[in-house]
DNA sequence: AACTCCCCCAACCGCGAACAT
DNA sequence: CATGTTCGCGGTTGGGGGAGT
């Protein structure tokens, strides 16, 4: 099967495999735009890239799905919709293309008819609320005001986009349901919430309780000389927290 | 045995994101 | 910033082969 400028199609050969194992294995994985030329192949980059990554990777695992690894598929799926490369990501040895084809020939029957079962008649499939995890940032310029009784501050938090730095840590997961919810609201969309933190002494140190959704982040400090904030800033990690805190 | 149907999975295609110039 | 190129992803297709008649 030739197609345009008679670049191959279809079906691989062992000769061809082995071809591009060995280019694989002498230049590494990437650069795929070199690959034909340097494998001696009659492919195009695309394919030669799907076919390494789908067949020929050493790390690939062959043979049917465990019951375990079905499992973490449907819940998965559930937590990130058709992301078959991030769920395959969390499958040791399993490809993404492997998942989404097992996906639509074995598990989604089961998982309808599943759903059917305990819907009885109902016919209806709830929508997917997929939480994407994407990078997120708080904004160092947070506002914030000051209660005189009890002693407490308040914050406004907001979400920014990529403007990352190299002094965050990583959020605490909350464990307060109060909280869990507050924060929630500002993954999905709120544009910014307000957190009350108890003052600690002259010079204030922002300090996170136990549990708190935040964690203190190296030398941020309230500067009472400039009134305000030295360096505030937190990352979110939107992976645990989704997996801990979504039911699934 | 011959034929049809259907399932499974490897491979292709199109598109958006990321990167380079 | 604009444009071109490459990469990576998800949706879809089509051929091989097993099951059923």
């Amino acid at each position: 099967m030739e197609g345009f400028l008679g670049v191959r199609k279809g079906a691989w050969t062992e000769e061809e495999d082995n071809l591009l194992r060995q280019c694989v294995e002498k230049y590494g994985e990437g650069k795929w735009h070199q690959v034909p030329l340097r494998a001696g192949l009659n492919r195009c980059r695309k394919s030669c890239r799907l076919r390494w990554l789908n067949y020929l990777k050493p790390s690939i695992k062959r043979g049917g799905f465990t019951a375990d690894e079905v499992d973490l598929i449907i819940r998965l799926h559930k937590l990130l919709g058709n992301r078959w490369s991030l769920i395959a990501g969390r499958l040791p040895g399993r490809t993404a293309n492997d998942v989404k084809n097992n996906w639509n020939s074995h598990i989604h029957k089961r998982v309808v008819s599943c759903k059917e079962e305990v819907k009885g008649k109902a016919k209806q499939i709830t929508k997917i609320n997929v939480i994407r995890p994407r990078p997120l940032t708080f904004k160092k310029n947070v506002s914030w005001s000051i209660n005189p009784s009890p002693k407490m501050v308040n914050i406004e938090v907001q979400l920014g986009h990529g403007d990352n730095d190299s002094n965050h840590s990583a959020l605490t997961v909350p464990s307060n349901e109060d909280d869990i919810l507050l924060w929630k609201d500002l993954l999905n969309g709120k544009e910014s919430i307000t957190v009350a933190q108890e003052l600690k002494g002259p010079t204030t140190t922002f300090m996170a309780e136990e549990n708190a959704p935040w964690t203190k982040t190296g030398d941020h400090f309230f500067d009472d000389m400039h009134g305000c904030w030295g360096d505030l800033s937190f990352d979110v990690d939107l992976w645990n927290f989704s997996n801990q805190n979504t039911k699934l």
